[in-house]
DNA sequence: CGATGTATTGAACTCGATCAAACAGTGTGG
DNA sequence: CCACACTGTTTGATCGAGTTCAATACATCG
């Protein structure tokens, strides 16, 4: 029963926490090892979304709170009049839902931007471990915390930088992000099209593509399609920060 | 003795959570009486702030939480070339500090913009009691969550409004704030400058100026410098959401 | 192959920023 | 009490970054 010795492989071991290819990211990272097996009975982990199916929904009932496994999401909120403003993109590791708590629904939706899988676990449950370990209260904490941050950074992106720093922001930030998940810093696959890197820094979709083709023309960026590679971090990371660098030639910073 | 009297009755009633007059909004607020004594005994009231002093800068060390008692202050960030963005104002019942839990330091500063008056609470010690409190710890991931819900609001606000919306989306949201402290919905006595508005919203302070006194011809708003009067808050709202009011005279909506 | 979604490029326009100046309120000291 | 400085606010005139409109290019897929 060759498939049947398949799905029992998954549960048993792919499907783990410990063997988990996010877990060094993942809120349940310094967990002891019963600890993390305990935490690990709480999670079922749901069929994966395709590519612009939705996770939850605005308006949705909270009592599940995920993170992300594989693949990559955009979590957006909607105004009055019906119009979106993406508030962020979330990768491996990533907690979704925690916003929805204070009023007992979700007050953002999630959108896969590729084949993305999840891990879903009831908050109540979820309560009731963070309370007899610290740890993963901890992290659960600090999960919030970063969260707020992430947005407070957006905020002042948005409030107070000009186009040109807005992308170089973004892709030293995600740059960053992809390294952190064992990938290049240099080497950066977008998941989300233009127009939602657009909607997310709120600019005009047009805008994001001039900048892209500058910044190439001045040999900051290689631009193919989805796929960035970034040649010249240094000068992306002058632009992002708003340094002046009328001195700046080719070499390292002192 | 009258002088130490009067500190013995300030210690032993009006610094008490019991007689706040900030219990209804603030994290406190549903606990049982035995629960809120305690409670009452983490806090302390440090000396009240003027206007212009700082209760904490970004870099400094996290260990304590706040809680806004009397007054109002507004939080910002700062970015790596020295300008600074308001994330946001915040009003008696407010927690403050809680997004440097991750870096274990305060990643945003709080200024005064009045005389105001502060509770402090080691965040170790909140911890504890807010494991020992399920109330406490619900009413604390709560205002975590409200918060972010706030951000995510600004975002939106930045990323996709125009200027008009964006000061009729203020003043509802303070005429809001005003009526949940127990204030006239109508009345609004602005502690911040048209500077730090201008701020916090994106925009010069130019144009945080001509609009106000753009709705106050179109009889929306009366505006005597800090003191906003809101003559109509149907127009006010209607502008906020976007909402397209071709066949509005004067009437209330249905 | 045409059809559809996505991305680039060009030209014209507009909203809001910037520059500039005047004005109002408040406190200070002669 | 008025002149002065100082801070915050309003108003006017100009300018430009980025949007909008429009056309084209590119890619993916039936």
């Amino acid at each position: 029963m060759p498939e049947q010795k398949d799905i029992i492989s998954f549960d048993s071991a792919k499907n783990k926490c410990q063997y988990c290819h996010a877990a060094s990211f993942c809120i349940s990272k310094d967990l002891a090892d019963n600890d993390l097996a305990a935490f690990n009975t709480l999670i079922k982990r749901p069929k994966p979304l395709q590519k612009g199916e939705r996770l939850f929904q605005a308006g949705d009932k909270f009592d599940l709170i995920y993170i992300v496994h594989s693949g990559s999401v955009k979590a957006y909120i909607e105004s009055s009049d019906g119009e979106q403003q993406i508030t962020g993109f979330n990768f491996s590791g990533d907690l979704l839902g925690i916003a929805g708590l204070e009023e007992n629904h979700y007050n953002y939706s999630v959108e896969a931007l590729e084949t993305s899988s999840f891990c879903e676990i009831p908050f109540t449950l979820f309560e009731n471990a963070a309370h007899e370990n610290p740890e993963l209260q901890q992290q659960f904490l600090c999960a919030m915390s970063r969260e707020m941050t992430r947005e407070q950074k957006l905020i002042l992106l948005l409030g107070k930088m000009d186009s040109k720093r807005r992308i170089a922001s973004f892709l030293v930030a995600m740059s960053a992000r992809m390294q952190a998940q064992g990938y290049s810093a240099d080497n950066i696959i977008l998941s989300m099209t233009r127009h939602d890197i657009a909607n997310y820094l709120g600019m005009a979709i047009e805008t994001v593509s001039r900048l892209l083709t500058q910044f190439q023309s001045e040999d900051i960026l290689h631009v193919a399609g989805r796929h960035i590679t970034i040649i010249n971090q240094h000068r992306l990371h002058a632009i992002s920060d708003n340094f002046i660098e009328s001195d700046y030639h080719t070499g390292e910073t002192a």
